[in-house]
DNA sequence: CTGATATGTAAGCACTTACTTACATTAGCA
DNA sequence: TGCTAATGTAAGTAAGTGCTTACATATCAG
């Protein structure tokens, strides 16, 4: 019948979808097929058994830190402008694999494993990201003497934080607007603990 | 046969550790029963259902917040020893609650109404006790206008997902040496972009 | 001793789950 | 046209799952 590539990136895309919502137990083989327009079996005949579907869903969709192709466009901006328009990003990409990260908090007692593999592709690599951009500022006198893999890590976990108290404990959109002022606001309390000028004692 | 309250207590108790292990779902009945050293029907006789053992065990260990009790105490100290102290605490109450936290973080998504009570009364109320000494502080002139609502939250979400990624996630001991520079680092970060006299500009 | 209360054992019910088998259909390619 | 690959339908299996029923036992207060 069909593209078995298009069949197979709507199977992984209702199992994302449906494992999101309900957790790896509560989404059943047949909710998939059926949200994905597919016969049950389709599904094993493709995947072999339910496991492999999870597995194949955090590969796929680990998202690839588009941090990095940030950095360049921000490292002439004055340094406020830049780590706000890092944490906006970030944010940002967030709430576009909320999904995923949902997954992520869901399965992450239960499966440590498998979640900790996709979570090291992703946040992880944006912590090295900020943390090299941090380490220029070092480098060229702008930051004082602190432990920038701290630094840069407080950073992020705040921001995720935020979006995982807001957008999943109390399913409310993290509008833009409360995005920016989040943002600024972290960036005035980071900056001003990290910034050498303000150092003196 | 044996103390009705004590039994009651068993149960609970092999509840909490087998959904935080296991999610609600892969829980079982049968499973919990057996670690509770009871038989499975004592559980229906005295929870009625499944759904409602898993409430009792989210009102049960909702862990009351001694952050405030912590506060006189702290009250005349230096704002970084106080903040330390704060810091500690809080890390250590998250450890000593780890299967309480587990379970938040892994039926959020499947339960937020349920989760968010427990949630409120928890952390919420922490964040609450610590914005009110940040107010103080403020009231004293020692610290800069910023926005304390959002810079409380801050310090205690950093210390959440710190303590989520070292013990949840890493399945690794955090250990009080580790807490110990965590803090004191979150501290310094914080309170010199929080601190009225470096403010400046 | 009596009766109530708390528990246990055993069997099972109705239902769901992941997964399988056997057979049919459709589409595209040679 | 016929072959192959991808899918579908239908039926079913074995193993759970939450939860119930029927009946027995043990403890203890009166």
């Amino acid at each position: 019948m069909a593209d078995p590539l298009e069949t197979r990136d709507r199977i992984l895309e209702a199992t994302l979808e449906l494992i999101s919502e309900k957790g790896y137990l509560g989404a059943t083989t047949r909710e998939i097929a059926h949200q994905a327009g597919v016969s049950e079996l389709t599904i094993f005949r493709k995947f072999g058994k339910k496991e492999r579907l999870f597995e194949e869903v955090l590969k796929t969709y680990t998202f690839l830190p588009r941090l990095k192709d940030l950095i360049p466009a921000v490292e002439n901006l004055p340094v406020q402008e830049a780590l706000e328009t890092i944490g906006i990003r970030f944010l940002r990409t967030l709430k576009e694999r909320k999904c995923f990260v949902r997954i992520m908090l869901s399965e992450m007692n239960t499966y440590p494993e498998k979640v900790r593999k996709a979570y090291s592709q992703t946040i992880e690599e944006m912590v090295q990201t900020l943390r090299g951009y941090l380490i220029r500022l070092q480098a060229a006198g702008q930051l004082r003497d602190v432990p920038l893999d701290t630094a840069a890590v407080f950073f992020l976990r705040i921001l995720f934080t935020t979006f995982m108290n807001a957008e999943i404990l109390n399913q409310r959109d993290l509008s833009p607007a409360e995005m920016e002022s989040t943002v600024s606001q972290l960036v005035g309390i980071f900056l001003h603990g990290v910034l050498a000028e303000e150092t003196a004692g």
